[in-house]
DNA sequence: GTAATTGGTAACTATATGGTTACCAGTAAC
DNA sequence: GTTACTGGTAACCATATAGTTACCAATTAC
């Protein structure tokens, strides 16, 4: 299983923070500035932008300047790949071990031998 | 959305480590002891007993001793969560723009309106 | 009983994270 | 051209993380 992923270890390492999980619960309902996204939070605004550093690191987020605006947008692909690898534990949470196990073993072009980056 | 779910943010925590990752790829071939899971890497013991506490913290996997050995197995529940929290994206990352917006803003009961812990 | 094995803990180090306040750059408004 | 606003950066702090080596406890084997 490719458990070595630079881009992987971003994306779950940026949801793992209950702000950043907002942020992104906010961005699905549309577009936001950086001032919109700040707005709820007590935290402060060098903190926002952090945390979307963080989410933009992962590709998570895109952040476009308009004048003296950033607007800032979901972007789909990384959570698409997080969701795909638990996805593939999918068959062990619901109870059937045998077909993970199947998986697990009789896909040799998903996995590597060489576990670590 | 429920967004702060400190089980959601180890979860993710502990699946932002590479080393973490292959060892829940190891675990679905089966369970294994401590030693098992350690062999592969070229981390020193010590390390993966860590790795395997902060699996245990997101209860991604359980240990139980067995006389000298311990004996490792995937834990089902903190990774559906967390597969959860990701699949409401799902209509994003599909391009269904529509679908996602009207799910985040027609499903109250699962959001809060603080939204940090 | 003695020796070997498993694996956990302690103590330490280096680095990353999440937060703060203070400040700055650029844009928009008047 | 000032003034006000948006948001990013710098410098700093406290804490957490990932790793190390050294050591210990308990179980198993001889």
């Amino acid at each position: 299983m490719v458990t070595s992923n630079r881009r992987l270890d971003l994306t779950f390492a940026a949801l793992a923070d209950p702000t950043r999980r907002a942020i992104l619960a906010r961005l699905a309902r549309g577009d936001a500035t950086v001032g919109d996204l700040a707005r709820p939070f007590r935290v402060s605004r060098p903190a926002i932008s952090k945390h979307l550093r963080v989410l933009e690191r992962a590709r998570l987020v895109r952040r476009t300047r308009e004048g003296r605006v950033s607007r800032c947008a979901l972007d789909a692909a990384a959570m698409r790949s997080a969701a795909e690898w638990i996805e593939r534990y999918r068959a062990f949470w619901m109870g059937r071990l045998d077909d993970l196990k199947r998986y697990v073993e009789q896909s040799p072009t998903t996995h590597t031998t060489k576990e670590r980056s």
